[in-house]
DNA sequence: TGGCTTGAGTGATTACTATCACAGAAGGAC
DNA sequence: GTCCTTCTGTGATAGTAATCACTCAAGCCA
Protein backbone atom coordinates (compact mmCIF):
# COMPACT_ATOMS: atom_id res chain seq x y z
CA UNK A 1 0.00 0.00 0.00
CA UNK A 2 1.82 2.98 -1.17
CA UNK A 3 1.92 6.10 1.18
CA UNK A 4 2.52 9.72 -0.22
CA UNK A 5 6.00 9.90 0.35
CA UNK A 6 5.98 6.44 -1.67
CA UNK A 7 4.28 8.28 -4.69
CA UNK A 8 6.71 11.22 -4.46
CA UNK A 9 9.41 9.66 -4.94
CA UNK A 10 8.50 7.02 -7.74
CA UNK A 11 6.96 10.17 -9.48
CA UNK A 12 8.47 13.30 -8.55
CA UNK A 13 7.39 16.55 -9.50
CA UNK A 14 3.77 16.88 -9.55
CA UNK A 15 1.48 19.30 -7.44
CA UNK A 16 0.62 18.50 -3.73
CA UNK A 17 -2.83 18.70 -4.27
CA UNK A 18 -2.30 15.91 -7.06
CA UNK A 19 -0.10 13.75 -4.76
CA UNK A 20 -3.74 13.72 -2.71
CA UNK A 21 -5.94 13.24 -5.00
CA UNK A 22 -4.17 10.21 -6.40
CA UNK A 23 -4.02 8.54 -3.10
CA UNK A 24 -7.40 9.39 -2.53
CA UNK A 25 -9.10 8.13 -6.08
CA UNK A 26 -6.69 5.79 -7.54
CA UNK A 27 -7.24 1.74 -6.51
CA UNK A 28 -4.48 -0.26 -5.58
CA UNK A 29 -4.00 -3.85 -7.23
CA UNK A 30 -1.61 -6.66 -6.63
CA UNK A 31 -1.33 -9.10 -9.30
CA UNK A 32 0.74 -12.30 -8.81
CA UNK A 33 3.65 -12.95 -10.36
CA UNK A 34 2.86 -14.24 -14.23
CA UNK A 35 -0.54 -13.39 -13.95
CA UNK A 36 -2.26 -11.22 -16.73
CA UNK A 37 -3.05 -7.37 -16.46
CA UNK A 38 -4.56 -6.69 -19.31
CA UNK A 39 -5.30 -8.47 -22.33
CA UNK A 40 -5.92 -8.07 -26.26
CA UNK A 41 -9.08 -7.20 -26.66
CA UNK A 42 -10.60 -5.98 -23.51
CA UNK A 43 -11.69 -2.58 -23.03
CA UNK A 44 -9.03 -0.41 -20.55
CA UNK A 45 -11.24 1.56 -18.29
CA UNK A 46 -7.84 2.81 -15.91
CA UNK A 47 -4.52 4.07 -16.53
CA UNK A 48 -1.47 2.02 -14.39
CA UNK A 49 0.84 3.70 -12.74
CA UNK A 50 3.48 0.65 -11.35
CA UNK A 51 4.64 1.08 -7.99
CA UNK A 52 6.00 -2.51 -7.56
CA UNK A 53 7.45 -5.04 -9.65
CA UNK A 54 7.84 -5.45 -13.04
CA UNK A 55 5.50 -5.37 -16.34
CA UNK A 56 5.87 -6.89 -19.56
CA UNK A 57 4.33 -5.31 -22.34
CA UNK A 58 3.57 -7.59 -25.38
CA UNK A 59 1.81 -7.05 -29.15
CA UNK A 60 -0.25 -9.94 -29.63
CA UNK A 61 -1.24 -11.28 -32.64
CA UNK A 62 -4.12 -13.02 -34.04
CA UNK A 63 -3.22 -16.77 -33.32
CA UNK A 64 -2.12 -15.60 -29.62
CA UNK A 65 1.67 -15.04 -30.31
CA UNK A 66 3.13 -12.36 -27.97
CA UNK A 67 5.84 -10.21 -29.14
CA UNK A 68 7.73 -8.60 -26.36
CA UNK A 69 7.66 -4.54 -26.48
CA UNK A 70 9.21 -3.21 -23.50
CA UNK A 71 9.14 -3.14 -18.97
CA UNK A 72 7.31 -1.15 -17.40
CA UNK A 73 8.81 -0.95 -13.71
CA UNK A 74 8.11 1.63 -10.77
CA UNK A 75 7.29 5.07 -11.40
CA UNK A 76 6.20 4.57 -15.00
CA UNK A 77 3.17 4.14 -16.82
CA UNK A 78 1.34 2.76 -19.43
CA UNK A 79 1.17 4.27 -22.64
CA UNK A 80 -1.69 2.15 -24.01
CA UNK A 81 -4.07 3.10 -20.70
CA UNK A 82 -3.59 6.10 -21.46
CA UNK A 83 -5.58 6.80 -24.93
CA UNK A 84 -9.21 5.73 -23.95
CA UNK A 85 -10.24 9.21 -22.68
CA UNK A 86 -10.87 9.86 -26.36
CA UNK A 87 -12.70 6.94 -26.96
CA UNK A 88 -13.77 3.52 -25.91
CA UNK A 89 -11.00 1.57 -27.75
CA UNK A 90 -9.53 -1.99 -27.24
CA UNK A 91 -6.03 -3.11 -25.75
CA UNK A 92 -3.84 -3.92 -28.79
CA UNK A 93 -0.80 -5.37 -26.60
CA UNK A 94 -1.11 -7.29 -23.19
CA UNK A 95 0.36 -6.83 -20.03
CA UNK A 96 1.45 -9.61 -17.69
CA UNK A 97 2.70 -9.09 -14.12
CA UNK A 98 6.85 -10.60 -14.75
CA UNK A 99 7.64 -9.92 -10.96
CA UNK A 100 4.35 -9.54 -7.74
CA UNK A 101 3.58 -6.30 -8.78
CA UNK A 102 1.51 -3.51 -7.30
CA UNK A 103 -0.06 -0.22 -9.35
CA UNK A 104 -1.87 2.12 -8.22
CA UNK A 105 -5.13 2.08 -11.01
CA UNK A 106 -6.73 5.64 -11.93
CA UNK A 107 -10.14 5.46 -13.27
CA UNK A 108 -10.16 7.00 -16.76
CA UNK A 109 -12.95 10.50 -15.28
CA UNK A 110 -9.79 11.42 -13.27
CA UNK A 111 -6.99 10.71 -15.73
CA UNK A 112 -9.12 13.14 -17.68
CA UNK A 113 -10.47 15.50 -15.12
CA UNK A 114 -6.68 16.14 -13.64
CA UNK A 115 -5.37 16.79 -17.55
CA UNK A 116 -7.28 19.80 -17.27
CA UNK A 117 -6.49 20.70 -13.47
CA UNK A 118 -2.92 19.79 -12.84
CA UNK A 119 -0.38 21.04 -15.39
CA UNK A 120 2.16 18.27 -13.97
CA UNK A 121 -0.16 16.07 -14.92
CA UNK A 122 -0.42 16.86 -18.12
CA UNK A 123 3.34 16.83 -18.26
CA UNK A 124 3.50 13.92 -17.00
CA UNK A 125 0.94 12.03 -19.44
CA UNK A 126 3.19 13.57 -22.22
CA UNK A 127 6.51 12.70 -20.67
CA UNK A 128 4.86 9.22 -20.72
CA UNK A 129 4.00 9.04 -24.05
CA UNK A 130 7.15 10.00 -25.12
CA UNK A 131 8.96 7.47 -23.54
CA UNK A 132 7.06 4.65 -24.70
CA UNK A 133 7.19 5.91 -28.47
CA UNK A 134 10.68 5.80 -27.97
CA UNK A 135 10.88 2.23 -26.75
CA UNK A 136 9.17 1.19 -29.87
CA UNK A 137 10.53 3.38 -32.28
CA UNK A 138 13.42 1.30 -30.75
CA UNK A 139 11.79 -2.52 -31.03
CA UNK A 140 11.04 -1.47 -34.58
CA UNK A 141 14.47 -0.69 -35.45
CA UNK A 142 15.87 -4.02 -33.76
CA UNK A 143 13.30 -6.20 -35.22
CA UNK A 144 13.08 -4.33 -39.17
CA UNK A 145 17.19 -3.94 -39.63
CA UNK A 146 18.73 -6.74 -37.16
CA UNK A 147 19.01 -10.47 -37.02
CA UNK A 148 18.39 -12.88 -34.54
CA UNK A 149 21.48 -13.39 -33.12
CA UNK A 150 21.61 -9.31 -32.60
CA UNK A 151 17.95 -8.98 -31.31
CA UNK A 152 18.90 -11.64 -28.94
CA UNK A 153 21.68 -10.06 -27.21
CA UNK A 154 19.96 -6.83 -27.02
CA UNK A 155 16.37 -9.10 -25.48
CA UNK A 156 19.19 -10.51 -23.40
CA UNK A 157 20.70 -6.92 -22.49
CA UNK A 158 17.43 -5.56 -21.71
CA UNK A 159 16.75 -8.51 -19.04
CA UNK A 160 19.70 -7.73 -17.67
CA UNK A 161 19.53 -4.25 -16.73
CA UNK A 162 15.71 -5.21 -15.46
CA UNK A 163 16.12 -8.37 -13.42
CA UNK A 164 19.90 -8.42 -12.75
CA UNK A 165 23.43 -10.89 -14.02
CA UNK A 166 21.25 -13.62 -13.36
CA UNK A 167 17.69 -13.73 -15.20
CA UNK A 168 15.36 -16.59 -14.68
CA UNK A 169 14.04 -17.32 -18.18
CA UNK A 170 13.67 -20.57 -20.23
CA UNK A 171 15.34 -20.70 -24.01
CA UNK A 172 11.36 -21.19 -25.00
CA UNK A 173 10.18 -17.99 -23.23
CA UNK A 174 13.19 -16.66 -25.24
CA UNK A 175 11.81 -17.70 -27.95
CA UNK A 176 7.93 -16.44 -27.65
CA UNK A 177 9.04 -13.15 -26.68
CA UNK A 178 11.37 -12.75 -29.73
CA UNK A 179 8.66 -14.56 -31.85
CA UNK A 180 11.32 -17.28 -32.84
CA UNK A 181 11.25 -21.04 -31.81
CA UNK A 182 13.15 -22.56 -28.56
CA UNK A 183 15.55 -24.17 -31.48
CA UNK A 184 17.35 -21.19 -32.43
CA UNK A 185 17.34 -19.49 -29.09
CA UNK A 186 19.13 -22.39 -27.69
CA UNK A 187 21.82 -22.48 -30.60
CA UNK A 188 22.39 -18.68 -30.39
CA UNK A 189 23.07 -19.03 -26.76
CA UNK A 190 24.91 -21.67 -27.13
CA UNK A 191 27.34 -19.87 -29.49
CA UNK A 192 27.06 -16.56 -26.92
CA UNK A 193 28.33 -19.33 -24.03
CA UNK A 194 31.33 -20.56 -26.10
CA UNK A 195 31.99 -16.92 -26.75
CA UNK A 196 32.05 -16.85 -22.95
CA UNK A 197 29.14 -13.60 -23.25
CA UNK A 198 27.01 -15.95 -20.35
CA UNK A 199 26.56 -19.09 -18.87
CA UNK A 200 23.36 -20.77 -19.62
CA UNK A 201 21.56 -22.90 -16.47
CA UNK A 202 18.80 -24.62 -16.29
CA UNK A 203 15.71 -22.15 -16.30
CA UNK A 204 18.07 -19.22 -16.46
CA UNK A 205 20.98 -17.76 -17.83
CA UNK A 206 23.95 -15.70 -15.96
CA UNK A 207 25.31 -12.33 -18.19
CA UNK A 208 29.24 -12.72 -17.62
CA UNK A 209 30.29 -9.91 -19.73
CA UNK A 210 30.88 -6.46 -18.71
CA UNK B 1 -0.41 30.51 -47.12
CA UNK B 2 -2.83 28.95 -44.70
CA UNK B 3 -5.66 31.61 -43.31
CA UNK B 4 -7.51 31.24 -40.18
CA UNK B 5 -10.19 29.54 -42.15
CA UNK B 6 -7.65 26.56 -43.32
CA UNK B 7 -6.37 26.40 -39.99
CA UNK B 8 -9.80 25.83 -38.37
CA UNK B 9 -10.71 22.64 -40.86
CA UNK B 10 -7.48 21.64 -40.89
CA UNK B 11 -7.14 21.82 -37.11
CA UNK B 12 -10.81 21.56 -35.65
CA UNK B 13 -11.53 22.13 -32.05
CA UNK B 14 -8.75 24.52 -30.88
CA UNK B 15 -9.65 27.26 -28.98
CA UNK B 16 -10.21 30.89 -30.93
CA UNK B 17 -7.31 32.18 -29.68
CA UNK B 18 -5.11 29.76 -30.39
CA UNK B 19 -5.91 30.14 -33.96
CA UNK B 20 -4.91 33.37 -34.23
CA UNK B 21 -1.15 32.32 -32.31
CA UNK B 22 -0.67 29.80 -34.73
CA UNK B 23 -0.88 32.22 -37.56
CA UNK B 24 1.36 35.01 -35.31
CA UNK B 25 3.75 32.57 -34.42
CA UNK B 26 4.42 29.59 -36.68
CA UNK B 27 6.40 30.06 -39.60
CA UNK B 28 5.13 28.50 -42.59
CA UNK B 29 7.20 26.70 -44.53
CA UNK B 30 7.02 24.98 -47.96
CA UNK B 31 9.26 21.88 -49.24
CA UNK B 32 9.36 20.30 -52.43
CA UNK B 33 8.45 16.94 -53.53
CA UNK B 34 11.66 14.57 -52.50
CA UNK B 35 13.15 17.12 -50.31
CA UNK B 36 14.27 15.81 -46.88
CA UNK B 37 12.73 17.53 -43.74
CA UNK B 38 14.24 16.25 -40.97
CA UNK B 39 17.12 14.13 -40.84
CA UNK B 40 18.23 11.40 -38.40
CA UNK B 41 20.47 12.24 -36.11
CA UNK B 42 19.43 16.11 -36.33
CA UNK B 43 18.10 18.17 -33.36
CA UNK B 44 14.58 19.27 -32.93
CA UNK B 45 13.62 22.85 -32.94
CA UNK B 46 10.15 22.99 -33.93
CA UNK B 47 6.64 21.23 -34.38
CA UNK B 48 5.46 20.39 -37.54
CA UNK B 49 1.78 20.49 -38.76
CA UNK B 50 0.86 19.21 -41.81
CA UNK B 51 -1.38 22.02 -43.96
CA UNK B 52 -0.76 20.36 -47.94
CA UNK B 53 0.68 17.32 -48.96
CA UNK B 54 2.20 14.16 -47.47
CA UNK B 55 4.91 13.79 -45.27
CA UNK B 56 6.87 9.45 -45.37
CA UNK B 57 8.14 9.00 -41.85
CA UNK B 58 11.18 6.73 -41.58
CA UNK B 59 13.32 5.12 -39.13
CA UNK B 60 16.65 4.89 -40.17
CA UNK B 61 19.89 2.62 -38.87
CA UNK B 62 23.55 3.74 -38.83
CA UNK B 63 24.01 2.01 -42.47
CA UNK B 64 21.81 4.72 -43.79
CA UNK B 65 18.54 2.45 -44.98
CA UNK B 66 15.10 3.63 -44.54
CA UNK B 67 12.61 2.04 -42.73
CA UNK B 68 9.23 3.60 -43.72
CA UNK B 69 7.33 3.99 -40.77
CA UNK B 70 3.98 6.10 -41.53
CA UNK B 71 2.39 9.11 -43.54
CA UNK B 72 1.62 12.48 -42.45
CA UNK B 73 -1.61 14.53 -44.10
CA UNK B 74 -2.75 17.90 -43.69
CA UNK B 75 -4.49 18.04 -40.15
CA UNK B 76 -2.02 15.61 -38.77
CA UNK B 77 1.31 16.37 -36.64
CA UNK B 78 4.82 14.55 -36.12
CA UNK B 79 5.05 13.54 -32.72
CA UNK B 80 8.49 13.00 -32.63
CA UNK B 81 8.67 16.65 -32.97
CA UNK B 82 6.87 17.38 -29.94
CA UNK B 83 9.59 15.29 -27.52
CA UNK B 84 11.65 17.80 -27.36
CA UNK B 85 10.32 20.58 -24.65
CA UNK B 86 11.84 17.98 -21.94
CA UNK B 87 15.25 17.91 -23.44
CA UNK B 88 17.58 18.70 -26.61
CA UNK B 89 16.98 15.05 -28.21
CA UNK B 90 17.98 14.65 -31.45
CA UNK B 91 16.10 13.02 -34.24
CA UNK B 92 15.83 9.01 -34.22
CA UNK B 93 13.85 9.11 -37.82
CA UNK B 94 13.75 10.96 -40.85
CA UNK B 95 10.76 13.08 -42.60
CA UNK B 96 11.07 13.31 -46.25
CA UNK B 97 8.43 15.41 -48.31
CA UNK B 98 6.32 12.79 -50.91
CA UNK B 99 4.31 15.78 -52.53
CA UNK B 100 5.16 19.36 -52.37
CA UNK B 101 4.57 20.33 -49.00
CA UNK B 102 3.86 23.03 -46.87
CA UNK B 103 3.98 22.87 -43.06
CA UNK B 104 3.18 24.99 -40.18
CA UNK B 105 6.69 25.42 -37.93
CA UNK B 106 5.77 26.20 -34.46
CA UNK B 107 9.21 26.66 -32.10
CA UNK B 108 9.28 24.50 -29.10
CA UNK B 109 8.56 27.71 -26.84
CA UNK B 110 5.08 28.30 -27.95
CA UNK B 111 4.83 24.61 -28.31
CA UNK B 112 5.73 23.91 -24.39
CA UNK B 113 3.76 27.37 -23.44
CA UNK B 114 0.19 26.52 -24.81
CA UNK B 115 0.56 23.54 -23.44
CA UNK B 116 0.08 25.21 -20.14
CA UNK B 117 -2.38 27.89 -21.77
CA UNK B 118 -4.79 25.92 -24.50
CA UNK B 119 -6.51 23.37 -23.22
CA UNK B 120 -7.56 22.45 -26.60
CA UNK B 121 -3.85 22.05 -27.59
CA UNK B 122 -2.53 19.73 -24.76
CA UNK B 123 -5.25 17.04 -26.00
CA UNK B 124 -4.26 18.05 -29.32
CA UNK B 125 -0.41 17.24 -28.53
CA UNK B 126 -2.05 13.55 -26.81
CA UNK B 127 -3.97 12.92 -29.53
CA UNK B 128 -1.42 13.25 -31.93
CA UNK B 129 1.05 10.95 -29.44
CA UNK B 130 -1.77 8.90 -29.24
CA UNK B 131 -2.52 8.04 -33.07
CA UNK B 132 1.53 7.94 -33.88
CA UNK B 133 1.88 5.30 -31.01
CA UNK B 134 -1.20 3.32 -32.57
CA UNK B 135 0.58 3.26 -35.49
CA UNK B 136 4.07 2.29 -34.59
CA UNK B 137 2.01 -0.71 -32.64
CA UNK B 138 0.84 -1.60 -36.18
CA UNK B 139 4.52 -1.68 -37.71
CA UNK B 140 5.64 -3.49 -35.25
CA UNK B 141 2.97 -6.15 -35.10
CA UNK B 142 2.90 -6.43 -39.10
CA UNK B 143 7.11 -6.72 -39.29
CA UNK B 144 7.27 -9.19 -35.91
CA UNK B 145 4.28 -11.44 -37.48
CA UNK B 146 3.82 -11.03 -41.16
CA UNK B 147 5.97 -12.79 -44.33
CA UNK B 148 7.12 -10.41 -47.18
CA UNK B 149 4.02 -10.90 -49.25
CA UNK B 150 1.59 -9.96 -46.43
CA UNK B 151 3.98 -6.73 -45.42
CA UNK B 152 3.68 -5.82 -49.43
CA UNK B 153 0.32 -5.76 -49.43
CA UNK B 154 -0.24 -3.74 -45.91
CA UNK B 155 2.37 -1.19 -47.52
CA UNK B 156 1.06 -1.12 -51.03
CA UNK B 157 -2.78 -0.31 -49.47
CA UNK B 158 -1.03 2.27 -47.61
CA UNK B 159 0.05 4.05 -50.52
CA UNK B 160 -3.02 3.67 -52.45
CA UNK B 161 -5.16 4.88 -49.18
CA UNK B 162 -2.51 8.10 -49.68
CA UNK B 163 -2.35 8.39 -53.29
CA UNK B 164 -4.85 6.78 -55.21
CA UNK B 165 -5.33 3.72 -56.80
CA UNK B 166 -2.48 4.60 -59.59
CA UNK B 167 0.88 5.18 -57.40
CA UNK B 168 4.09 6.12 -58.62
CA UNK B 169 6.40 3.93 -56.60
CA UNK B 170 9.36 1.86 -58.73
CA UNK B 171 10.39 -1.58 -57.48
CA UNK B 172 12.99 -0.11 -56.18
CA UNK B 173 11.52 2.28 -53.39
CA UNK B 174 9.37 0.05 -52.34
CA UNK B 175 12.02 -2.42 -51.39
CA UNK B 176 14.19 0.38 -49.41
CA UNK B 177 10.73 1.09 -47.48
CA UNK B 178 10.04 -2.30 -46.63
CA UNK B 179 14.05 -3.21 -46.03
CA UNK B 180 13.69 -5.52 -48.38
CA UNK B 181 15.68 -6.06 -51.97
CA UNK B 182 14.70 -5.34 -55.82
CA UNK B 183 14.28 -8.48 -56.61
CA UNK B 184 12.25 -10.14 -54.18
CA UNK B 185 9.68 -6.96 -54.16
CA UNK B 186 9.13 -7.26 -58.23
CA UNK B 187 8.46 -11.74 -58.03
CA UNK B 188 5.89 -10.87 -55.77
CA UNK B 189 4.27 -7.99 -57.24
CA UNK B 190 4.48 -10.13 -60.02
CA UNK B 191 2.24 -13.07 -58.37
CA UNK B 192 -0.11 -10.45 -57.04
CA UNK B 193 -0.26 -9.37 -61.12
CA UNK B 194 -0.77 -12.66 -62.13
CA UNK B 195 -3.92 -12.64 -59.53
CA UNK B 196 -5.32 -9.45 -60.43
CA UNK B 197 -4.25 -7.39 -58.01
CA UNK B 198 -2.84 -4.81 -59.48
CA UNK B 199 -1.12 -3.86 -63.00
CA UNK B 200 2.60 -2.93 -62.99
CA UNK B 201 3.55 -0.32 -64.99
CA UNK B 202 7.20 1.52 -65.28
CA UNK B 203 7.71 3.35 -62.26
CA UNK B 204 3.88 3.22 -61.17
CA UNK B 205 1.52 0.50 -60.15
CA UNK B 206 -2.13 0.74 -60.39
CA UNK B 207 -4.46 -1.27 -57.67
CA UNK B 208 -7.03 -2.89 -59.34
CA UNK B 209 -8.54 -5.37 -56.06
CA UNK B 210 -11.71 -3.40 -54.68
C1' DT C 1 17.43 6.45 -85.28
C1' DG C 2 20.80 4.66 -82.16
C1' DG C 3 22.92 4.87 -77.97
C1' DC C 4 22.36 5.30 -73.03
C1' DT C 5 20.29 5.13 -68.66
C1' DT C 6 17.05 3.32 -65.62
C1' DG C 7 13.67 0.02 -64.31
C1' DA C 8 11.86 -4.72 -64.39
C1' DG C 9 11.93 -9.98 -64.88
C1' DT C 10 14.03 -14.28 -63.82
C1' DG C 11 17.12 -18.23 -62.84
C1' DA C 12 20.75 -19.85 -59.68
C1' DT C 13 22.93 -19.70 -55.44
C1' DT C 14 23.48 -18.63 -50.69
C1' DA C 15 22.16 -17.36 -45.95
C1' DC C 16 19.23 -17.37 -42.26
C1' DT C 17 15.54 -19.09 -39.68
C1' DA C 18 11.89 -22.48 -38.74
C1' DT C 19 10.53 -27.03 -38.27
C1' DC C 20 11.00 -31.92 -37.43
C1' DA C 21 12.90 -35.60 -34.95
C1' DC C 22 15.28 -37.18 -31.53
C1' DA C 23 18.63 -37.77 -27.51
C1' DG C 24 20.03 -36.62 -23.26
C1' DA C 25 20.16 -33.90 -18.78
C1' DA C 26 18.02 -31.95 -14.51
C1' DG C 27 15.11 -32.05 -11.09
C1' DG C 28 10.80 -33.10 -8.73
C1' DA C 29 7.47 -36.81 -7.05
C1' DC C 30 6.84 -41.17 -5.03
C1' DG D 1 16.55 -44.90 -6.25
C1' DT D 2 13.07 -44.83 -10.33
C1' DC D 3 9.68 -42.66 -12.96
C1' DC D 4 8.15 -38.59 -15.26
C1' DT D 5 8.06 -34.17 -16.77
C1' DT D 6 10.37 -30.29 -18.41
C1' DC D 7 14.18 -28.17 -20.43
C1' DT D 8 18.18 -28.21 -23.44
C1' DG D 9 21.32 -29.74 -27.40
C1' DT D 10 21.86 -31.05 -32.04
C1' DG D 11 21.51 -33.01 -36.70
C1' DA D 12 18.63 -33.01 -40.89
C1' DT D 13 15.44 -30.79 -43.74
C1' DA D 14 12.55 -27.19 -45.56
C1' DG D 15 11.08 -22.54 -46.53
C1' DT D 16 11.73 -17.67 -47.05
C1' DA D 17 14.31 -13.93 -48.39
C1' DA D 18 18.78 -11.89 -49.97
C1' DT D 19 22.25 -11.79 -53.28
C1' DC D 20 24.42 -12.50 -57.75
C1' DA D 21 24.26 -12.43 -62.62
C1' DC D 22 22.20 -11.56 -66.34
C1' DT D 23 18.54 -10.25 -70.04
C1' DC D 24 15.14 -7.43 -71.65
C1' DA D 25 12.09 -3.26 -71.97
C1' DA D 26 11.03 1.82 -71.81
C1' DG D 27 11.97 6.13 -72.37
C1' DC D 28 15.06 9.99 -72.96
C1' DC D 29 18.06 12.82 -75.79
C1' DA D 30 21.25 14.15 -79.22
Amino acid sequence: MPDELTLRKLFPNLEDGLYEELLQYGNVRSFAAGSVILKKGHPIRSTMMVIEGVVKLSQDDDEGDEFFVYHLEPGQACALSMVCNFGHEKSEASAKAITDVVVLSIPLQYMEKWLGEYKSWHYFVIKTYRSRYNDLLQTVNEIAFRNMDERLEFYLLKQVKQFGNHVKLTHQEIANDLNSSREVISRLMKKMEKNGWISIHRNSFEWLRK
